[in-house]
DNA sequence: CTGAAAGCGCTAACAC
DNA sequence: GTGTTAGCGCTTTCAG
């Protein structure tokens, strides 16, 4: 069934006129008679012809497309940027190029291949670059920007949202709930976001005297999670509040610590998550967390991107979007303890030692 | 900063060989002195050289790009899948490219835009082809296998589960639980997935002398189940169970019910999902359902297409993978009335319908 | 092993 | 408006 692919030569041949017309005719913008762009499309459809958009690339050295990496979807947050930023490309008649970064090293490898690819832009969701790497792609003239991590590199743009803040308003707020042991659940360990959150968080937390009672790291995934919350409560006096660097570690807390501390949450321990993921709204978590503006992030970056695209000469921004404490109910309302004795609080351990 | 872009003809001037042999250097199996590509390599670094992929598939005639189209990310299963099905073909030096269905028609559009890039096969997610839209991509012979999805058209490959088998256990193992109004949350109208679930799903119901108590759609999305939750309990009498055509509907009426209508899962209501999602799994929900084996669809699946692309005589698969009960806490464990009376259930109604 | 030459399928001047 | 011509940057015979 594979036919021999037709060309605008064979169309032309047979609607009787020059290869070049049959060029124009195809595109939308272009001065042909109507009779003559009937004629050629009579005779594409006849033939089953599609212009070739490759070789139209080469010629007019545009790609009109545009490369998305990642490195994992598992983080809602994340599958959400994608679908935005690929809707809105799509509409703008831009291609998306999808690419993963390989979980071990090889990020090399990526943008070689970006490079190569003649991609007009590249946006990188929650992908470290080092500054090598940054200028890498910045001194190839390609558009690129960076949501939700900080770059080491003036040339290239930057939209992410106000982590610090974030992370002092949840150490803060903790603080204010009178919780003294509150604990840290650490996302990717030397991820700018990790970084910003915990120092902002550490710096809540001393400005009402209190130090981190712990901190485990979940990889801002939610089975990690799961072990950092068990860690963090296998050793007493174990936690009464815990700040989770993202939405789905604090989703994996609550879940085991309900389930398998038979803690309550909030009445045993608040927690503070991060991101504002749909199912942080969700009635069975109601997660009180830092809602990134995840969707003007999304418009907000790909305008950036495409701006860059349309006029070389835009400068790279940085652009720090505010956070939003959303109050649901994972953290307690008032000034009060536990309902749950120390003497219940070590029961609950040792049953979930077995 | 854009450096006007270098071609192999300016390294081969540096490097005082030929256009050809710059070509040859860059072709991981062509036949170079150690001597002359150590040359090359040299200026192409010194000029920052990187081989043009799109002359590269213009005159290879092959793009080693897979497109891959879906129609919304919001299921974990379908971000599961894409993630997957990347890193399968990223490994095999294939590049991606992603399509998203538009909401409203437009479809062809996009089918057209693939056909025109060139790509080696095409990755359908989810994604309902009429077997117009199915002739014109295996026309092109460009193969294509459809994930999830029923295709009226020979010439396509697909991969799916048993979903006819899985409906019928949800409806015979509700049944034999004892419940006696069973409903039905439905997903996208018309999608073969749907109609697959529903129609076993009654079959299993008949076979215990039951019909299904009531219908409501969901559209496989969770905000739409959790309305459809609500008109299904807004009328007396209630349902006693519920089957949901995929997990992330039942876990929005699962939080419905409790929330929202005061109702205990399982034991007021027992539910029944379809997927088998991570969320599933966590105890917050402990979901009963259905699970498909996503990570064998998505290997299958790019095995097919790529068995497609290497051998053009490989003929089209329809493959139909078995699906497992998994039985966990949003099903009771055996007949037994519901704790609440009507009474109760009556004022739960209207406590809701304010 | 290497270079010269011939395109891949298309767009973009340029004359007519 | 339309055809002619010259490539885009690369791979691939084909001689040498």
């Amino acid at each position: 069934m594979k036919r021999k692919s037709v060309t605008s030569r064979d169309v032309a041949k047979l609607a009787g006129v020059s290869q070049s017309a049959v060029s124009r005719s195809f595109s939308p913008d272009a001065k042909v008679a109507e009779k003559t762009r009937k004629k050629v499309m009579a005779a594409a459809r006849e033939l089953g012809y599609r212009p070739n958009s490759i070789a139209r690339s080469l010629i007019t050295r545009s790609s009109r497309t545009i490369a998305v990496v990642t490195y994992s979807l598992e983080n809602p947050f994340y599958s959400f940027m994608l679908e935005k930023a690929s809707r809105y490309f799509q509409q703008q008649g831009y291609h998306l190029q999808l690419f993963f970064a390989p979980s071990d090293n090889g990020f090399d490898t990526v943008i070689d291949d970006i490079i190569r690819s003649q991609v007009e832009g590249v946006l990188m969701l929650a992908i470290t670059l080092d500054s090598t790497q940054a200028k890498e792609v910045a001194d190839f003239g390609i558009p690129c920007v960076v949501i939700n991590r900080t770059v080491n590199f003036d040339g290239i743009s930057q939209v992410g949202s106000d982590n610090h803040s974030g992370g002092y308003w949840a150490g803060h707020y903790l603080a204010s709930l009178g919780h003294r042991r509150i604990a840290y659940i650490a996302g990717l360990p030397n991820s700018s976001t990790d970084l910003q959150r915990k120092a902002g968080f550490l710096e809540g937390l001393a400005k009402d005297g209190l130090t981190c009672h712990a901190v485990e790291i979940g990889n801002y995934r939610y089975a990690d999670a799961c072990h950092a919350t068990r860690r963090l409560f296998a050793s007493l006096p174990s936690p009464d509040a815990l700040f989770c660097a993202n939405d789905l570690m604090a989703i994996a807390a609550i879940d085991t610590l309900r389930h398998e501390f038979g803690l309550s949450v909030p009445e045993d321990v608040s927690i503070i998550g991060f991101d504002d993921v749909p199912m942080a709204a969700w009635p069975s978590h109601s997660l009180t967390t830092l809602k990134q503006p995840v969707e003007f992030m999304a418009s907000k970056a790909t305008e950036l991107l495409m701006a860059q695209i349309n006029q070389v000469d835009t400068a790279p921004e940085n652009i720090m979007l505010p956070v939003t404490p959303m109050l649901r109910s994972s953290t307690r309302r008032s000034i009060h303890h536990s309902k749950k004795s120390l003497k219940e609080l070590s029961d609950a351990h040792h049953r979930s030692a077995r």
